[in-house]
DNA sequence: GTGCTTATCGTCAGGGAGACGACTATGATC
DNA sequence: GATCATAGTCGTCTCCCTGACGATAAGCAC
C-alpha cells in the first residue's frame, strides 16, 4: 500500500525543558517570559519546535544550549564532558493544551550546577531562575511580594512532573552530583539533597552513607573551606550511576 | 503574531503499545504481524495513529482495547475497574525511524493478567503472545526452532525499554498485582516476580515480605489449590501503590 | 584566647533481609 | 491406606544498614 498523506492528522511537535538547579539552598527552575500570544507576558518553560531533520534528544540539547549555554551530557555517552544531565521526561498531548493548533510536547528534564544569570534567547523577553515552589503555587505571591501568575499552557504540570522525577531519581542514582560543580564537598552534596527534597539531613549519617557507597564519590585530594568552618575534602563524581542500596528520603 | 502554519514542520504522531503478561512462567509481550509495507510480514508492537481529537492516553487505551479487548485502568482513576494497568513509557522520534515519513511515536506500557489468545485487529494479519527473550534476541531461533526476524522499526528498543520499566517498577510499587487475576495467591504473585526478573525467590522470605507490607495484599478469606499442594490463601490487591521498603531484586 | 561554624569519626540500638529448619495440607502413586 | 511429592506457612538466627546522637577536629570572627 503506498504512502497516503491523508491517512493521518498532522501535529506540531515541540520540546519543552524543565531545567533545574540549586541556588541559595533552594531548588530552582529556568523560566522564560513569553513574548507573543498566547499567554503573552506570562512565564513558561523554555522550548521550541523540533526541526524536521533532528532527533528529539538533539532538539532538547539545542534548546538547552540556546537558553543556557550548557552542553548537554548524553547519559549514554562518555561520562566527563562537563555539561548538564539531560533526559526525556514525558510527552504531553492534550488536544486543548495549545489554543492555536494541535501540539504534542516532548518534555525533557535537565539538571545543572548553579549558573550565572541566564541569558534570554529565542522569542523570550527575559529569563530567570525561580524557586519551584514560587512557580508552582497558584495565585500566590513571590518572594518579592509580587503576585505570581500560573505558568503558561500546561507547564505547571510539566514542571511538577519534572521536580518529582528529580526527587525520586536522586534516591537511587548518583544524579545529585549533576547539581554540583566538578569538584564539591560532602556538605555541598548534602545541601543539594536537602534543597531537592526539602528536608534536613543528619550530616554525620549522610557523610557515612555517601563516602561508604562504592563508586559514588572519589576524593581529589584537595580541600576547601568555601562554606566556613573546618576545611572539607573535595570529591568528584565516581563512575557509579545506580546507588545500591539507595539514599533514603525521610518520611514526609 | 497570528498563527503561521509554515513555522513548524508537520509530524505524524502514533502510539505504540508494550503489552506485557506472564504466561507459563515467562514474561510475554503482545506482537502483531504487519500486513503492509514497510516491514510487511514482520512482527511489530501494536499501535496506530493518534486521532486529531483524542489525548495520548485515550489513543493508547483505544488501541489496547482494539487489540486485546482490555479496558485500560487509569492510574489516577478509581482503583478497582478490572482492567490492565496503562502508563506512558517514552517517546521515540528519530527522523529515520519510519522510512515513509516523519513519525513520532509515544510508547505506552500495559500490564495485564494472563489472557486468552489475542484477537488480531486493525491492519495486522495475526497477533500472538511471545516471550520477550524470543522477541529481543537478534537473528536467533524461537522455541519452535523457526528463525526469528527482529521486530519492525525500532520496536526492539521500545520493547526493551518497556521490559526494563516493568522490572524496576515492580520493585517499589504494587504493580506486580496487575499481572494477576483479581484474586490470587502469594505463590502466584511470587511467580510473577520470578518471571519478570528471571530469578528464583525464596518462598518463605517472599511470603513474609508481601504479607508484612501494609496495604499490599488483603486476604479475601477464600483458599485455592490451583497449583497443587497445600491450599493457599487468596488475596486481592490492597490500596497501597508504593511499597516502602521496596521489594529487593537479587543481584544479577 | 572564646565562641561559632562546619567536617569527620565512633558508638549503640532497632529493623529488615537472607539463609534455612520445621511443620501443614493437599493430590498422586503404590 | 501408606507413602511421596508438591506447595504453603511459621519461626529462628545472623548480618548489615539505618537513625540517633556524642565527641573531636579545624577553620574564622572577635
Amino acid at each position: 500500500m503506498p504512502y497516503d498523506p491523508s491517512a493521518f492528522p498532522p501535529f506540531a511537535v515541540t520540546v519543552d525543558l524543565v531545567v533545574l538547579t540549586v541556588r541559595r539552598h533552594a531548588l530552582c527552575a529556568l523560566a522564560v517570559r513569553r513574548g507573543e500570544q498566547p499567554f503573552q507576558g506570562r512565564w513558561a518553560l523554555p522550548g521550541g519546535f523540533v526541526r524536521s531533520d533532528e532527533d528529539l534528544a538533539q532538539a532538547a540539547a539545542r534548546e538547552l544550549a540556546e537558553e543556557t549555554g550548557l552542553c548537554a551530557h548524553d547519559p549514554s555517552g562518555p561520562a566527563q564532558d562537563n555539561g548538564a544531565h539531560l533526559e526525556q521526561l514525558a510527552t504531553y498531548g492534550d488536544p486543548e493544551r495549545d489554543p492555536r493548533m494541535r501540539v504534542v510536547s516532548v518534555a525533557h528534564l535537565a539538571l545543572a550546577p548553579d549558573l550565572p544569570a541566564p541569558r534570554a534567547g529565542g522569542d523570550a523577553n527575559s529569563a530567570r531562575w525561580a524557586p519551584v515552589g514560587e512557580l508552582l503555587q497558584q495565585g500566590g505571591h513571590g518572594r518579592d511580594g509580587e503576585p505570581v501568575a500560573p505558568l503558561a499552557f500546561d507547564h505547571a504540570r510539566i514542571l511538577a512532573d519534572g521536580v518529582e522525577r528529580a526527587r525520586s531519581k536522586i534516591e537511587y542514582s548518583s544524579l545529585a552530583t549533576a547539581f554540583c560543580p566538578p569538584e564539591f564537598t560532602v556538605g555541598e552534596l548534602r545541601r543539594v539533597y536537602e534543597a531537592v527534597w526539602g528536608v534536613a539531613l543528619d550530616p554525620r549519617n549522610f557523610h557515612r552513607k555517601v563516602t561508604g557507597t562504592p563508586g559514588f564519590l572519589v576524593p581529589t585530594g584537595g580541600t576547601t573551606t568555601r562554606q566556613g568552618g573546618r576545611p572539607a575534602q573535595l570529591f568528584r563524581a565516581g563512575g557509579a550511576t545506580l546507588l545500591n542500596p539507595p539514599m533514603l528520603r525521610p518520611e514526609v
